[in-house]
RNA sequence: GACCCGUUCGUCUAUCGGUUAGGACUCCAGGUUUUCAUCCUGGCAAGAAGGGUUCGACUCCCUUACGGGUCGCCA
């Protein structure tokens, strides 16, 4: 039975490496019917705040990724906070203590290390050896602090241990610590698990990852209009592949094709640009309601009412939009009359010699007494004949009086959802 | 500095000794859309360098260069 564990410390928010660790975890377990837990290490008190142990829960959430035993949930092996586990890393102390592994420096104990090449399997990295005989390299290890409290080698270890943990999926910057999890084992008479160290993030310029960076917090991408598979999709790019063309993968589809041995070992650089793909291509994927759900936050937060025909508005920019923040200006011009104009657009609009036409056409209009797209459209079409232009060339000028820019939905769409009078109105405002 | 891991188009990647080195993002050009976008088609673009091993190397070995990681009473 496989049993994996993300294990963050709530020092900050929740890193998109974070993220990716926890991903891989969680799609190794349910790929396997095994279990998935969540770990706090709240052992740094001081540096431990109440709004980062919230910020993971909710990437968690947002993600996508539940776990079978943990905070809120409890478990066999709890409890899942560190901090209250201490009772529990005193027994193992004394263990260490009783093998006479342990002495005291200063006031904290130190780890013996045994001096010789310590060689690990990795799942990802392969056979890894480092020499202990180079102490200046690997210095013994305090697991105890003069303050009482324990190091994260230490509890860490105990944890992994006690939960009964067969993989620990972790990030590549703990590969030179997994000789001394191997020795804490040993000498703690266990079997360690078997350990897979996934490649950093890296931030587009090749440079470390890390608070501050753009796309660095989980949190950050629903505010940016980010749907939460497009994100699993893309940082689950990073760092493994699929092995075939496709790259579109809901959770699901992730969870089926996953494997460990389709990581990669060099580190991945964070590519703004695509990820923003993925998420117009999941935006393709989902319904229409789902959509239109998904945006409604984005358009009340911009103060434009939910109108009637929001759905259809909605319907009408769904595969326009990268980003769930673009809707609500994708869409004020249906909404409102005063949605602001692109002013370099009109001008040039305003410059075609074709846009003198614009009043024969809203004359024409007005008089017509049924109205739909295709009438609406034939009527461009009769008006740029009697006039020696051709169709194509009005589509431009018109669209840029209705909606105010030169990007947008199909003027079909345009013409049903304005309406014949705010069609013409719009057109003669022009 | 020492130690560890790594190095295929600008970026993410496929390739498990024999391929015109494939796909995706970006960019460019056509086409569709009586319209901009979407979409479709095509194009630009890569094996870090030098030595080996081999009939044959991106693929295996060594060296160098470069990148990342680790050397805490942080996690």
């Amino acid at each position: 039975m496989i049993r994996t564990r993300f294990a963050p410390s709530p020092t900050g928010y929740l890193h998109v490496g974070g993220g990716r660790t926890a991903l891989f975890n969680w799609l190794f377990a349910r790929k396997h019917k095994g279990t998935f837990i969540l770990r706090v290490e709240d052992t740094d008190a001081a540096r431990n705040t109440e709004e980062a142990r919230q910020a993971i829960f909710d990437g968690m959430n947002w993600l996508g990724l539940d776990w079978d035993e943990g905070p809120d949930k409890g478990g066999p092996h709890g409890p899942y906070y560190q901090s209250q586990r201490n009772d529990i890393y005193d027994n193992y102390f004394e263990k260490l203590l009783a093998a006479d592994r342990l002495y005291n420096d200063g006031g904290a104990y130190r780890f013996r290390f045994e001096r010789k090449p310590i060689t690990m399997q990795d799942l990802v990295c392969g056979e890894v050896t480092i020499d202990y005989r180079d102490e200046s390299n690997t210095p013994d290890m305090v697991v105890k602090r003069s303050d009482g409290s324990y190091v994260f080698h230490f509890v860490n270890v105990v944890d992994d241990l006690e939960m009964r943990m067969t993989h620990v999926i972790r990030g590549e910057d703990h590969l030179m610590n997994t000789p001394k999890h191997l020795q804490l084992i040993a000498a703690l008479g266990a079997q360690p698990p078997q350990y897979a160290h996934i490649p950093l993030i890296l931030n587009p310029d090749g440079s470390k990852m890390s608070k501050r960076d753009a796309g660095a917090a989980v949190g950050d991408y629903p505010k940016q209009g980010f749907l939460s598979e497009s994100v699993v999709n893309f940082i689950a790019l990073l760092g493994w592949s699929s092995k075939s063309d496709d790259e579109i993968f809901t959770l699901i589809e992730l969870v089926d094709r996953f494997s460990l041995e389709a990581i990669n070992r060099a580190p991945a650089r964070f590519d703004f640009e695509k990820c923003k793909w993925v998420n117009q291509q999941h935006i393709a994927k989902i319904s229409t309601e789902t959509f239109a759900d998904l945006a409604k936050p984005f358009v009340e937060a911009e103060k434009l009412p939910i109108t009637e025909n929001y759905a259809a508005v909605i319907s009408a920019v769904k595969e326009k939009v990268r980003l769930l923040t673009e809707v609500p200006a994708a869409i004020d011009f249906f909404i409102t009359d005063d949605a602001a104009q692109d002013a370099e657009t009109v001008a040039k609009a305003k410059a075609n010699p074709n846009s003198a036409l614009l009043t024969t056409l809203a004359e024409h209009m007005a008089e017509l007494t049924e109205w739909s797209a295709d009438i609406a459209k034939e009527a461009i079409t009769t008006v740029a004949q009697a006039n020696s232009a051709k169709p194509g060339q009005l589509m431009f000028p018109v669209r840029v009086a209705l909606s105010g820019r030169a990007h947008g939905p199909d003027l079909g769409d345009v013409f049903e959802i304005l309406g014949k009078e705010r069609t013409i109105a719009r057109l003669r405002i022009f």
